[in-house]
DNA sequence: TTTGGCATTCTAAATGTTAGAGTGCTAAAG
DNA sequence: CTTTAGCACTCTAACATTTAGAATGCCAAA
């Protein structure tokens, strides 16, 4: 592709994903000093090399995926990162209150800057280790299971206690548990309960195991859940990529159907992006998907993505959510 | 209105319910056994009245507001209240899990048999009683403040211990709020610790009372948050009704402003039941809001409730939305 | 390699056509 | 007084037709 190749599909690309029509010969041609013809030859060879496409025959030409993609990679990733300028989003940090409050105003604002949906897939607690475990009783029937990491998350779990079982053996119980558990990492504690349960005193309570060792097993998986916190579909429901009813429905039906996990890159280092058919679900094939890692002090890792049509303002979204994937990464670290 | 004319109503309301298309004379009059020009002067009679309209000079007739309201207290309120025949419903109430589950599942359900919109505005705690405080160390300048309430609800809140501050002391802050708090209503919490930090010993440990007790309100105030738990709307937004793309982009946007508040019935004893303009938000006019509230046994109040088209299956829906209230009710019976 | 010119293609909006469903009204029948 | 048949009228929805305009591709000349 030749310099003049690469401007053309640039100059397509940005003011495609401005007007959101077709980029004729004719106005390239005004910018560009030359005529029309000179601009229809370029796009053809363009066209050919899959950078460009049309939506008829005789119209305009808008970017491919293809074209996306080289404008990403050769524009966009050559970008320097972005460390200022982005004045309303230092605000928000600046502030002093709770991290999972400042992540949903970020996204928030995020979303509403962009006019696509932005979602955060909070880290999970799977880097914890177990600092305490509690039981508390309620009534006589029923006590409730706390446990609590060593990062200050907690999680609670009800638990019924039958006739049968003496309160000074659920007592011990527990005492054994916290000595089996305590320090251990929450991915591994599953794992612990279950061997320990086959090799070590525990088993003589074996009568107890089905309330209380579930109930705990459940307790812990609550610490599994990603906290995920989506917003600003509204926003982007006004893009005229969805004026197609059906298309509107489907993404909406993603949404709800929490198929969004499906499509937030939570593997990748950080930035990751996924344009149309590149996401494996089909209601998704017209959209976005850009995902920022970020990973925090205790080894856990946490996105922040952007979702919205395949023409959106990559030179500026990109930054942006680096930038903010940075800064949450900072809140993690100051604590 | 003679009984022929309730009849032709009924009718009327019961095939738009179905159908989605105005109705015609010759339609009713086949059923009727009388012929058209009757139906027509009959359909004349019902729109001087209010209760049906037309879409155009020339069309069939569709229920007015008026007509459904007429429909649903001559005809719904008069249904004796169903106990059974909600087969997929007992069986989800008679599961043994959590409470919050129960209500997940049975709202998903309900939101998928009437391709409404379903919401479950779950009881805040406020009637709730203060169980037991927690204080536990995380880390040297960390720690856990943990609330229980006499129901088994747990709200935590970390907090930074500053080096001045003394860990006995701490401790002995924890024993007064105790002291002070074991047994008070959730709701009556903030006043009361508002007052005894005039008048009781507390005062003297002034110097922590930004940190430790805006953390304690802070804490406490989660728990008059209500629960509340939206789904369904991508069942409702394939209805014709929502054909118009600015309708269902209006409609998005209401949820995801959380206006939806708005719209449901908090203050009503029993079912009440909002038709098309009764609701004051003007993106749900042509929509019908249900709420059906319950009460638990320690004095709080839920809501069910149900967002659809005006052009809803009333018959169905009602008796469906009390029963499941009812069903819910008994949950917190039971505890 | 660039350009002007020209036939060609396609869209989008405006306009026209038609069949069908439904209505209101009137006058006659029950 | 109620019901009905008949008929003119209205409106929609679907389909076809027209037209202007914006692009294109390609060719031959610069």
């Amino acid at each position: 592709m030749t310099k003049r190749q690469e401007l053309i599909l640039k100059m397509i690309v940005d003011e495609y994903v401005k007007t959101a029509e077709p980029i004729g010969s004719k106005s390239l041609s005004e910018i560009l000093n030359v005529s029309s013809a000179t601009i229809r030859n370029e796009m053809s060879i363009l066209e050919d090399l899959g950078y460009i496409e049309k939506t008829h025959t005789s119209s305009g030409r808008i970017p491919s995926e293809k074209g996306y993609r080289y404008y990403i990679e050769t524009i966009v990733k050559n970008l320097e990162d972005e460390t200022n300028g982005f004045f309303e989003f230092d605000q928000i940090f600046e502030q002093e209150v709770d991290r999972d409050e400042i992540i949903h105003e970020a996204i928030n604002l995020l979303s509403e800057a962009t006019n696509c949906t932005a979602i955060s897939l909070g880290p999970n607690a799977f880097h914890s280790r177990v600092k305490k475990i509690q039981l508390v009783p309620i009534t006589v029937h029923q006590a409730l299971i706390i446990v609590i990491t060593n990062f200050g998350h907690v999680e609670s779990k009800q638990i019924n206690i039958s006739d049968e079982m003496d309160a000074g053996e659920l007592v011990k119980v527990i005492e054994l548990l916290n000595e089996m558990l305590v320090d251990t990492l929450i991915s591994k504690v599953s794992e612990k309960l279950h061997y320990e349960i086959q090799h070590s005193q525990i088993k003589e309570l074996l009568k107890y195991r089905e309330t209380i060792v579930d109930s705990f097993i459940e307790a812990f998986s609550k610490f599994a859940q990603s906290r995920y916190y989506l917003t600003g579909s509204s926003n982007m429901l006004y893009q005229p990529e969805f004026n197609d009813i059906q298309k509107l429905r489907e993404f909406i039906s993603t949404i709800e159907n929490n198929e969004i996990f499906k499509i937030v890159d939570q593997d990748s280092e950080g930035i990751s992006v996924k344009i149309g058919s590149e996401n494996q679900i089909t209601a998704m094939s017209d959209c976005t998907v850009i995902s920022s890692s970020y990973n925090t002090h205790d080894g856990d890792k946490g996105t922040i993505s952007l979702v919205g049509p395949t023409r959106m303002d990559y030179r500026r979204v990109i930054p942006l959510l680096k930038y903010i994937a940075r800064h949450i990464a900072k809140l993690y670290e100051e604590e």
